[in-house]
DNA sequence: AAAAAACTTGTAAACGATTACATTTGAATT
DNA sequence: AATTCAAATGTAATCGTTTACAAGTTTTTT
């Protein structure tokens, strides 16, 4: 409450001035308290209070030689899948004092080469990949931040944080199994990514354990949007000799494939029973209600953000993956089929 | 592809160095590339290749005092209303050279002082905000950066980007009517919220035209959450008087509804027509598909993202707000009301 | 052909913090 | 009392750019 209007900001000099001390005084007083005497660190409390200082970051960061940022590459900022792992990654890095820069490598013609770029600028401390295709080995540097994969994961040394997925898939054949379905079909991810092979494959390990055919006309490819749900539901219409019950790779997957069958006139869960993966928000109040696998999203975005952060803190460019648990949540999308 | 390896990263001082000229000359070549001879042009250029330099962007913000990236405040980055707003953001920014730094206020315990904060400390060459309560003009600083509101707006010369939300009420009260509906009722926003304060006042304005009653019990409060619309359709189950009609200030309140409602046994449309608001991306798959207000969301955010950067540039504090325009997506929630 | 204008380039001073190293002071140890 | 040690502070270099100013070339104008 201390008077003048600043014409400018003031800077630390300014501080140490009004404080009566040098500036490597000021910047301990602020950064490193221990290091000075209680009534020093009360004169340039003041002396901040009073001058209206705040710190300026871009020298800060450029003498620390940091960015104090985590970037945070995702592949599409549109999908609200992200929102939740966003909205946990932030609640763990603001209060650390980092800030969280977002990118959308969808909209980039050269994914790989911005990532590289974005290494190599030390424009963040440290990363946090959504994509799994994105980062390749050899295009890392030998010296780059630290960067842990968040949801997928790739087959070098990058850590993740992910669920098993593999798990979640045997879970929710499982169930369409102990609800007396023997005929069970599948939409899946895009091909080729890891979350949606393990998924796949952990859908025909879980039926060839059962004694289940796993039919390839029952096997729909999708790209977990709700149009390819949609696109699914087309081709199960089409089929003459149909799945009992259908575990879709994604949720939007399955609220795209449900609303396009009932749309159809197909009675859910009645003539097809759905799983869904991932527990998005929304699918609680569908009609009806979706079973589905939890991943718990904004915890996944938690710890990525405090494993990425520990990195740093620890120097080091790797450290162990860490898998969350999946859980079943059971609704209403799952019956005993029609004899 | 030059040759040996970088033990450290190359500084404009080595570039300058290799390519035997000045510092001055690099950094012109660089940013300013018109000011050098062609010639030099190229030299500089090799020199960068062969030594792999990369700008470090600490020093060139402390120097410019701009930071190089635009911040957007968002309320519940957990919110995937917010998604598609955010991509289109990040698709004018990212091509201008900007980073896209987000912060969640809700998380915060003083998201004012944190607003004045992130002012102060000079973060961000710009702010957007998507929640009108968060800027106090008492709070402003005389100087501030340019900050622009999209979605919500204030009273104050801030300026935003936004729809016509009064008009957006209009057309869909209007649609009702057109359906034969004469008892309407509606799901508000959260009381105090601009956002929803117009919505509701086109909708009283909108039925006092066309001499239909405005009826207390009708008007359930909501928060735009989809819990919230299931609160309401609680409320609407036990009345015994029922409107034929609901207008939902957001498509998540009206999946909500629609679900709470279907769940308990309602027919929707037949029992009861929803329109909702937003188009957010699910309801095209719900079951009736959802009638709406389109709010176009990434055109919002392209829009706010140019705005803030038009005035970096022009080096203003504030300008024309812009009002976006709404339209009405008919599906299926609405049909004539039973006689 | 001299003067003026337009290009290029270099020199060196910022930008605003942090921190290694040196210095001072006072307390603890021998 | 002399020595050692720890605590508190100051001095000044440094982080890597940008850019005002000056100076040296050409080119254009008169």
């Amino acid at each position: 409450m201390g008077g003048t209007v600043q014409a400018k900001t003031a800077k630390i000099q300014d501080v140490a001035r009004i404080a009566g001390v040098s500036t490597a005084t000021v910047s301990r007083a602020l950064s490193n308290p221990d290091l000075v005497a209680e009534s020093t660190r009360k004169a340039v409390m003041d002396a901040v209070e009073e001058s209206g200082y705040r710190i300026n970051h871009a020298a800060r960061n450029l003498r620390r030689q940091r960015s104090g940022s985590i970037l945070a590459l995702v592949p599409n900022l549109a999908n609200p899948f992200f929102s939740q792992i966003l909205a946990g990654l932030s609640s763990v890095l603001s209060p650390a004092g980092y800030g969280l820069l977002i990118a959308d490598t969808q909209t980039d013609n050269n994914p790989q080469e911005r990532l590289r770029s974005y290494i190599l600028n030390g424009l963040a401390d440290g990363i946090v990949i959504f994509d799994g295709h994105l980062p390749e080995k050899q295009m890392l540097p030998p010296q780059h931040p630290p960067i842990v994969l968040a949801c997928e994961w790739v087959d070098f040394d990058l850590p993740s944080v992910r669920v098993d997925n593999a798990k979640g898939a045997q879970i929710a054949i499982q169930h369409l199994y102990d609800n007396g379905h023997r005929r069970i079909g599948h939409i899946t991810g895009p091909l080729g990514n890891v979350l949606a092979d393990s998924r796949l494959n952990g859908m025909k390990n879980t039926l060839e354990q059962l004694g289940l055919a796993v039919r390839k006309e029952w096997i729909f490819n999708g790209d977990y949007s709700m149009d390819s749900g949609t696109f699914a539901a087309k081709q199960w219409l089409a089929l003459d000799d149909r799945p009992t019950a259908v575990f879709c790779a994604s949720d939007e997957m399955a609220t795209g494939f449900m609303g396009a069958l009932q749309h159809a006139g197909i009675d859910v869960p009645n003539d097809v029973s759905v799983v869904g993966f991932d527990n998005i928000e929304v699918v609680e109040h569908l009609t009806p209600a979706l079973t589905t696998i939890r991943q718990p999203r904004r915890l996944i975005g938690q710890h990525a953000g405090q494993m990425v952060m520990n990195m740093i803190d620890d120097g080091v460019m790797s450290c162990a993956s860490e898998i969350i648990p999946v859980e079943l949540i059971e609704r209403k999308s799952v019956v005993a089929p029609k004899t």
